[in-house]
This record gives structure tokens, C-alpha cells and sequence, in this order.
DNA sequence: ATGGAAATGAAAATCATTTTCATTTGTGCT
DNA sequence: AGCACAAATGAAAATGATTTTCATTTCCAT
């Protein structure tokens, strides 16, 4: 069994937010560090199963992973057209996620919230 | 572009719940209806496009679909473990995009957001 | 140093999904 | 009916993420 790689930790912790295992091994490559692509996945896989870090889908299907207990949460403002992305602030939806969860009883929960639409300049 | 297809939505009838466009090939084969993978694919998208039915993620990141009974625009809590869905209120959360596209001047926004935990039976 | 367990990674396998492309079906028109 | 053209269909190939295989290398404890 593979072990948590402090090396792919630190690259979740430099990409601030959610990235994929393609993500996360072209971002290592890219910064000169030997690693195959198979040792990626199994290390986020032990990651995940040591709840350090938390395992989404986007909706492509590609799984994205993010350090738990990462206190720069953030959502996206994305545009259609340029791809242009914008971080934005997301209390209202963590109450809103906080709150409904709640009601129905749902334990240990996260959530996903991007906004699509046409920038300024598109 | 091929057209919503009832064949389609009647075996999403029955199943009643979410399923996949594999299930939804494979039930359609067992029950000795001659159609094609690529139609199952291509039926089930322009469903969504037409917003006749809901996607989302198991946790393999497979696609499911489902028959959405309402035109109304809702959010899903869904489990991590069984998969189980609740639809949602997200009054909140249409504030929070138009606020947010407001503030950057997006035009023409739309967004998703997806609650996703342990239910109380998980 | 030595042996065995764990880690590594290249290449192949898997699996859902998409694309390609040739064929079939449907529809409007005369 | 016959014809032309657009849309639908599906088999097979392509794609892309993820997993598996397996031979090799690295780590440790003795």
C-alpha cells in the first residue's frame, strides 16, 4: 500500500483549491519532480482514505481533490466564452449547505457552487 | 441533433429512481427493445438539454439520470455513500449568483451547486 | 551486507463516453 | 408513387481518466 506522498500534499497545498491527478502530475512535472502517473493516483487514493484530503467530481467526471480542512474555500465565477475565472466568496452557499443538511439529517458534508455566464469583455 | 426520445424516457419511467445509460442500454436489451449505446448517449443528453431529466455523479463518476418531475430549478443533497437524493430549495443560492454576477459584470449566468454527505441512514 | 516488504512507474487493461461515418428512416414535394 | 434531402441510427474506432499488472528499485530491520 502506497503511503501519503508529502510531495503530492505539497502540490495540493500550492494549487489552493481543487485539482485533478492529471492536474496534480503535469503541475509536478512541470516543476521538474520525477514521479509517474500511477504514484499520483495511488497517493491521492491513500490520501483520501486518511481523510486528508476530500475526493469531488466535476462535471465532466473527473475527479478533483482538495486538502481537507482547507480554510480558503472558494467558488468560481466562470465565463462561458474566454474561460476567464474569477474567485469569489462563498458564505451564503455555506450556510445554505450547512443549513439544509441539517434538515435532513446529513452528516459530514460538502458542496460544489460555480456560476457560469458572460464576462465584461465577452 | 437527434430528439428526446420516448423510448428513452419510458424505461427511466419504469426504473424510478436514477440510472445509468448503461442500465438504461442494458434494460432496454433485456427487455428485447432494439437500440443502439450511441442512442441511449445521445437520447439521454438532449433530455438534459431539454431539462427533462436530471444528471448527476455516482461515486465512481459515472453519469445517472433521472426523470425530473419538475420544470422548477432545484438543487440536490445527495449521499456519498448509497447515493440517495433529496432535491432541495436554493433560494439562497440564486441570490448569491445574481449578486455575484452583478458585482463582476457577468451577463447571462446560470450555476450549479450540489450538497453532497452521509445521510442519517449512512 | 542481506532478505523481504513496500514503493515505484511504464505499459497494458478497463470502462464510460464521444466521435466517425456509412446506412437507414422520415418528411416534404411534385 | 418517386425523389431529394435532412435527421436519426448504430457499429466500430477513438478518447480519456483511472486501475491493474508486473518487473524493478528503494527501505528497513536484522
Amino acid at each position: 500500500m502506497s503511503r501519503s506522498n508529502p510531495r503530492v500534499v505539497s502540490v495540493l497545498e500550492r494549487a489552493g483549491g481543487f485539482a485533478s491527478a492529471q492536474e496534480v502530475y503535469r503541475l509536478m512535472q512541470r516543476e521538474g519532480e520525477s514521479i509517474g502517473l500511477t504514484t499520483v493516483y495511488r497517493s491521492l487514493q491513500s490520501l483520501v482514505n486518511d481523510k486528508i484530503v476530500d475526493v469531488l467530481r466535476r462535471e465532466d467526471g473527473e475527479a478533483i481533490y482538495r486538502l481537507c480542512g482547507d480554510t480558503h474555500h472558494h467558488h468560481h465565477l466562470v465565463c462561458k466564452s474566454c474561460g476567464d475565472t474569477v474567485e469569489i466568496e462563498g458564505g451564503a452557499i455555506e450556510k445554505w449547505a450547512k443549513t439544509m443538511a441539517q434538515e435532513f439529517g446529513f452528516r459530514d458534508v460538502g458542496h460544489t457552487a460555480e456560476i457560469f455566464g458572460l464576462c465584461p469583455k465577452c
